[in-house]
DNA sequence: ATTCTGCATGGATTG
DNA sequence: AATCCATGCAGAATC
């Protein structure tokens, strides 16, 4: 093992304001630090291992330091060694020999007292002090064991928020990684090992900055595993979270134009230089590094990284890091993985210069940060740096502030005053939308947008309910007859449906005042407001002051139960979708043939689907909640093309559903008896006798409705199904969407019976509409465009237990 | 027809 | 207004 000293002279220009806790800039102090490279030679062995070390820890926090060398090395070397550099690490290296002696760093920034300069000039000449640059979090992070981390006075100066100068503090902090001389380190050493900071880079070249979403990052404890086996000091250069665009087979991966510049060889021609990259597994990798002219600017792309993000299975939202090795300057590429849809989210929301969702983003990943280290303080030290990339920074490390706040009171005067300087600033505050992401919004939809999409969705189904004051009108099509609707339906309350150890089933609705749960009948349908006072099926418990029915815990049963149901039901869906999907014709014919059997409530039902090509009860698909069209209607004597053809199907399918009806009326005698028997129990809590009174006849089509489904639909997609849906309502195992509309019409009719003060919801059309809609041959189309732009059909539902054609333009 | 290449465009952000 | 950069796009090259 090597120690080098040298010393880098910095010029900094361009210094940030506000950063550094001290808005000024312009300070020209020097400061010279020493800096001393550990281990002349790359050990690829060792890097595999750190990776994987990377990988197995999380996040650390390690102290900022800066990076002079790289300074140096864009600054002495750029211009003349770079030209013909094949292989980066060995031009780096030259670099970085050159750049050994003693540093200097010009200080642009005046803020600074002379007492934190010497602090820091004295931290960095810790020889024990090994500083990390941050590497990403990635598995490659790389660990710096650069004794003496020069602080780069331009840094500070460019890094206009106090939390910058906390960073930069660290590196000052002790975290000696090597020689531990700092006891505090050894303190701290469990608090620091969780922290994760992304180190404001050295300054490359001119007046680019490197923006601290492409700070590097690296933990000390992958510093402090790292330090230990590996001989060679590994710099972290800068980090960039892959794009759709960089993670796609185009190849080419788009550097930050500062970065570029700072760190990579300059190139004066469009066609750049081949760049050879080692990857933290060994390989090697040769991409161009070039660039296109952008306006009056550069665009730097590093061109043929294909196989290497496929080698290390990289995807947009990953982080890819470039970190150098000294000695020998050898680049390494590194990458961090996101660990999920948050990961990725985070991952490029930790890179926000504002640091809107700092806080967020690393408190759910594992990946990036460890969460609650409490850098919160941290960022609230933050002076209103008028950089908002700083302030991003400042939240990134915000859930470490706590850990700063320790490195504070136990580095032994390792700390600058700068602490002092920077007073505690609600920088959360300000939100800005800034980030990787915000810049390739196709990729990123939060996880909690996602969650609450789908929970919308669940919802949504079932809970349709005719808009309230409104009322069909009838049309009647060759004796078929169809509400029609000109409001879009509403939703209603969400209840929960919940199987008894008896077999039968029952509802449970939330008082929306009370909170208190009130058994309703299956077949009842709730308005979007329910309270006990609406409760008109249980005089005992239709007020508020009425004590609940069950207990807690037969509470957490009841619920229990529910979600088994949805579970079940789910995996039965899933089990025959593939078996019985119908075409959306298909289940038009269903549909119309199930239509005929009105008046069955029996079917609790409402939930049971999934059994129905694209639209499901309570869809609220553009289709299904479009409302009519305003262009007027057709009328059921209008002979256009559309209406013929509707006219036609209907008469094939209600034709094919009395063939059918009378050969199979004898084979399913028996299972309707049967299915009755269960459907009476299933629906023992019901009051409602018209209702059991139909169950029978409504099995007998549901079985009927079931055969034809099984039988024309075999193989078919459900195009609208969402994936890993769950119904929410209750269900009937083995019930098909088929089932499900002459339910629902039945449970809105009971639901408008039972509760009169609600009767302007009166039925619910979605199904029917959406159904009818297929059976006009817009089926094939796209909905959504269906929906926005053809609004042919008006909303159609079933009265009387028959679909009728809706009226068309 | 697909992929590659070089550049242009435009949103987001900064100065 | 300037800058950055993710992405689009058109022409060329290749399959």
């Amino acid at each position: 093992m090597h120690s080098h000293s040298y010393s880098m002279k910095i010029q900094t220009d361009g210094t940030p304001k506000g950063f550094g806790g001290s808005s000024d800039v312009g300070d020209s102090q020097s400061t010279i630090v020493q800096a001393r490279v550990v281990g002349d030679s790359v050990d690829e062995g060792r890097l595999m291992q750190l990776c994987k070390i990377m990988e197995a820890n999380e996040p650390n926090i390690l102290p900022c330091f800066h990076r002079a060398e790289i300074n140096a090395f864009s600054q002495t070397k750029q211009d003349e060694n770079m030209h013909q550099m094949v292989d980066i690490g060995r031009e780096f290296s030259s670099v970085t020999q050159s750049s050994i002696g003693s540093l200097t760093y010009s200080k642009p920034d005046n803020n600074r007292t002379a007492l934190e300069v010497k602090e820091r000039h004295e931290s960095h000449l810790q020889p024990s002090l090994n500083m990390t640059l941050g590497t990403p979090s990635m598995t490659s992070s790389f660990v710096l064991p650069f004794s003496g981390t020069a602080v780069d006075g331009r840094e500070q100066s460019k890094t206009p928020s106090p939390s910058f100068e906390q960073h930069r503090a660290r590196p000052i902090l002790p975290k000696p990684l090597k020689s531990g001389l700092n006891a505090s380190s050894e303190t701290n050493k469990g608090v620091l090992n969780q922290m994760r900071i992304a180190r404001p880079p050295g300054e490359g070249r001119g007046k680019n900055q490197l923006l601290p979403r492409y700070w590097p990052r690296i933990t000390d404890q992958e510093l402090e595993q790292l330090s230990g086996d590996l001989n060679s000091t590994i710099v972290p250069l800068f980090e960039k979270v892959l794009s759709a665009s960089d993670a796609g087979r185009i190849g080419r991966l788009v550097l930050p134009k500062a970065c570029a510049e700072a760190y990579f060889p300059p190139i004066s021609q469009s066609e750049g230089l081949p760049l050879r990259i080692q990857d933290v597994k060994g390989n090697e990798w040769t991409f161009q590094f070039r660039f296109w002219p952008n306006n009056n600017s550069r665009m730097y792309v590093l061109e043929g990284v294909t196989p290497c993000m496929q080698s290390m299975q990289l995807q947009a939202g990953d982080t890819v890091t470039f970190s150098r090795i000294d000695p020998g300057g050898k680049l390494v590429m590194g990458y961090r993985k996101a660990l999920n849809n948050e990961d990725v989210q985070e991952a490029q929301t930790s890179i926000l210069p504002n640091g809107t969702l700092g806080e967020t983003s690393f408190s759910g990943g594992t990946d990036n940060l460890p969460t609650g280290n409490g850098y919160s303080g941290h960022l609230q030290t933050n002076k209103g740096s008028k950089d908002s990339r700083v302030d991003s920074v400042s939240e990134h490390l915000h859930l470490a502030d706590g850990d700063i706040g320790v490195h504070k009171s136990e580095t032994n005067g390792c700390r600058t005053n700068e602490d002092s300087l920077q007073p505690p600033v609600p920088k959360l505050e300000k939100k800005r939308t800034r980030n990787i992401g915000s810049k390739s919004k196709r990729l990123l939809m939060h996880s909690e947008d996602v969650l609450e999409l789908r929970l919308t969705w669940e919802e949504a189904q079932d809970l349709l309910r005719p808009a309230p004051s409104v009322k069909p009108s009838i049309v009647t099509i060759e004796d078929q007859d169809f509400e029609e609707y000109d409001e879009p339906p509403v939703f209603g309350k969400r209840t929960i449906f919940v199987s008894r150890p008896s077999g039968g089933q029952e509802q449970w609705a939330q008082c929306d005042d009370c909170s208190k749960w009130r058994k309703l009948p299956v077949e009842v349908l709730l308005p979007p407001k329910w309270t006990c006072s609406d409760n008109a099926w249980d005089s005992s418990r239709c007020s508020c002051s009425a004590p609940e029915e069950v207990s807690l815990k037969e509470l957490e049963n009841l619920l229990r139960s529910s979600k088994d149901l949805k579970k079940r039901r789910t995996t039965e869906n899933h089990k025959t979708a593939s078996e019985r999907e119908p075409s959306g014709l298909h289940a038009l014919a269903s549909a119309a043939v199930l239509g005929d059997n009105v008046g069955d409530s029996g079917e609790p039902s409402v939930g049971a689907t999934t059994k129905h090509p694209r639209h499901r009860p309570g869809c609220t698909c553009i289709v299904c909640i479009q409302p009519p069209s305003g262009k007027g209607k057709h009328k059921p004597t209008c002979t256009c093309n559309v209406c013929m053809t509707v006219k036609r199907r209907f008469k094939t399918l209600m034709l094919r559903k009395k063939k059918r009806q009378s050969e199979r009326e004898a084979e399913s005698a028996q299972k309707d008896d049967n299915e009755h028997k269960e459907e009476r129990e299933t629906n023992g809590t019901s009051t409602d006798a018209l209702s059991h009174a139909n169950q029978s006849e409504n099995e007998v089509i549901r079985s009927r409705v079931q055969a034809d489904v099984a039988e024309t639909s075999a193989g078919q997609i459900d195009l609208n199904c969402h994936p890993g849906r769950e119904d929410m309502q209750l269900e009937v195992p083995g019930l098909t969407m088929m089932g499900l509309v002459p339910t629902s019409s039945c449970r809105l009719e009971n639901y408008i019976k039972h509760i009169p003060s609600m009767n302007m919801y009166e039925q619910q059309p979605t199904l029917g509409s959406c159904l009818l809609k297929k059976a006009t041959g817009e089926g094939s189309r796209d909905l959504s465009d269906e929906g926005y732009h053809t609004p042919v059909w008006e909303r159609a539902s079933r009265v009387d237990g028959v679909y009728r054609e809706p009226k068309l333009d």
